[in-house]
DNA sequence: CCAGACGTTGTT
DNA sequence: GTCTGG
DNA sequence: CCAGACGTTGTT
DNA sequence: GTCTGG
């Protein structure tokens, strides 16, 4: 899963958290995030041990060794990410952190597919744990991209979907961030399904079924799969 | 050795 | 670049 | 993830 | 059906 999401709020607090400066870029809420469009991510430079770069970057990873961007890459299995050679040389140096304040998954009956909204309980906003990569582009400038890493599902998406993007615990945040850490034995436990008891869900418009659609409509609650089961 | 892939999801 | 398959 | 397209030639 | 674009 994971192929879409929203982020409204997480920016600041970790620029506040981790001494980033204002970017370069407009911070603008988003409601309806889909892969292939540039996001929002800090990320740990190997380069500047010292700094995090926030950064927007394009959501679908493009490996370095890529000959073109044909084939990006939006999800990555926890369960085999120190394994894989696409991303076990990502792991130890470029993990970032993908600010987001809720997910869409969409619930299966028969062949009516209702968009569910997760979040937090709390409603506090949260990151993803994500790798990046930079990629040249013929012309050779740098074409900065990210991937989602994704687990097994907690209880909360489990009548959902079979699985669900990695939400890092805010007390993990800042190791996933830290480039001194590069053992995947320390990272991997990072790398579970979030709490269930701090989750929830509920349906939401089909208005975001549109990646075209990016307006606060696409957090609503919404009942409408009734009325759509209702007869005279 | 060289050639070719390097990923996930969903759906049937 | 690095791993896998032949 | 869903929505929407699914093509070629020649010319600049 | 399958690929591309958002």
């Amino acid at each position: 899963m994971c192929g879409r999401y929203t982020q409204t709020a997480k920016l600041q607090d970790l620029m506040d958290r981790f001494g980033i400066e204002d970017p370069d870029f407009e911070l603008a809420p988003r409601y309806n995030l889909a892969p292939s469009q540039d996001a929002p991510v800090v990320g740990v430079n190997p380069k500047t041990p010292d700094t995090r770069t926030l950064r927007l970057m394009h959501w679908g990873l493009v490996p370095y060794h890529a000959k073109d961007a044909a084939k990006p890459i939006i999800n990555a299995r926890a369960e085999t990410l120190g394994q894989r050679p696409a991303f076990r040389n990502l792991l130890p140096r470029r993990r970032c952190l993908v600010p987001a304040d809720g997910f869409y998954e969409w619930r299966k009956e028969g062949r009516v597919r209702t968009p569910m909204r997760f979040t937090l309980r709390n409603g506090e906003p949260f990151a993803f744990a994500g790798l990046w990569d930079r990629w040249l582009r013929p012309d050779g400038t740098p074409f900065y991209s990210f991937t989602i890493v994704t687990t097994s599902p907690n209880s909360v998406i489990e009548p959902v979907h079979n699985r669900m993007p990695v939400l890092l615990l805010p007390e993990d945040e800042a190791k996933w961030l830290d480039p001194a850490v590069t053992d995947p034995a320390a990272l991997s436990p990072l790398l579970k399904p979030y709490p269930a008891d701090l989750m929830r869900g509920y349906c939401v418009s089909r208005a975001v079924n549109s990646p075209a659609n990016d307006s606060p409509e696409c957090l609503a609650p919404d009942e409408a799969p009734l009325t759509l089961l209702r007869r005279p």
